[in-house]
DNA sequence: TGCTAATATTTCGACATCGAATAGTTCGTA
DNA sequence: TACGAACTATTCGATGTCGAAATATTAGCA
């Protein structure tokens, strides 16, 4: 090997800096760029967790939305929420289908809709897989206090709140 | 369409509930939904922005990961900061070198290792895609002060200062 | 009613990604 | 030196995803 792989906290201070120096306002980039090392490592997590379920991101996707929503929702809705093409999630469902954790039920009001929902299997293995994943995630923010969590998720909400009057 | 899709903020309520009616806990989930409903809209938005640039979010990756290594890297290296399979790695620098923004340049002292660095049109393209972005994500945060935002990293920051001992 | 536009899902061909296997090189050590 | 284990990049076949086209239905409106 070349050199060792830098640690995470390393990564991210370099990002910052070639950020910035790219034009980038620090402040912005240090958030940012920290929000996006989290995700990242969160995801290495969560595909080898789901792996041991026999399942890709992509169909626990699915799972989840579903489960948020506690209603049925169609295929295209399906799409948008997991941030897929319509055409590919008609091969997920499929997929999920065949493993008996959705089905696809007629829209008897809307003959060219299909509603989706998640089977009691499917509902089995989504809390399953939660207990498990929040495990790793309470790890994640061990070393902060429950004062520091609080005003991390009320900061972040703050953020979230901004969101879809950006993209308009 | 069914219903109009739920905004951001209630999707984001939504997803806690839930997440803490499957077993999770409160503190630990509002922080983490949060990160990553804020890295789903991120993830949008670069999507739509690299496609002017004609780049994909994987190629996007390797353009980044060079810039930030500051220093030529190998394809496994490349691989493993861009998680994706040595294998997708070839074809994804095949096609990087013939648009001309990447180039390999074998290792004389290991046979074996080829070095990939950024050419100059490479570095151009970062930073006019680094300037583009950054404004999008400033907006992302304006309604934080500075003070906030400071705040924020500091936070997430101190997340990220564990994450390499959690999955050792 | 009848016609057009819009909506929802699926099929299709092209391409990206994966894991396993391949080929070549280096390292450790007997 | 010689041998085997470890490493590196690539090729290969299978699968997932994409955008465009096809199919079917609904909605708007003259």
């Amino acid at each position: 090997m070349a050199r060792r792989t830098p640690s995470a906290p390393e990564l991210h201070r370099r990002a910052v800096a070639t950020y910035v120096a790219a034009g980038g306002e620090e402040s912005v980039q240090r958030v940012i760029t920290a929000v996006q090392s989290l995700t990242k490592k969160l995801d290495q997590w969560y595909v080898r967790q789901l792996a041991d379920l026999d399942m890709t991101a992509g169909e626990w996707a699915v799972v989840t939305s579903l489960a948020k929503a506690g209603e049925p929702l169609t295929p295209s809705q399906l799409a948008d929420l997991t941030n897929v093409a319509p055409s590919s999630m008609t091969h997920r469902l499929d997929k999920l289908a065949g493993r008996g954790l959705i089905e696809r039920t007629p829209d008897d009001t809307n003959r060219t809709r299909v509603f989706v929902s998640l089977t009691e299997e499917g509902w089995q293995l989504f809390s399953l897989a939660i207990r498990g994943s929040d495990v790793v995630e309470s790890d994640v923010l061990q070393d902060l206090s429950d004062r520091e969590r609080g005003e991390l998720a009320r900061l972040l909400e703050v953020v979230i709140d901004r969101l879809d009057d950006i993209d308009a």
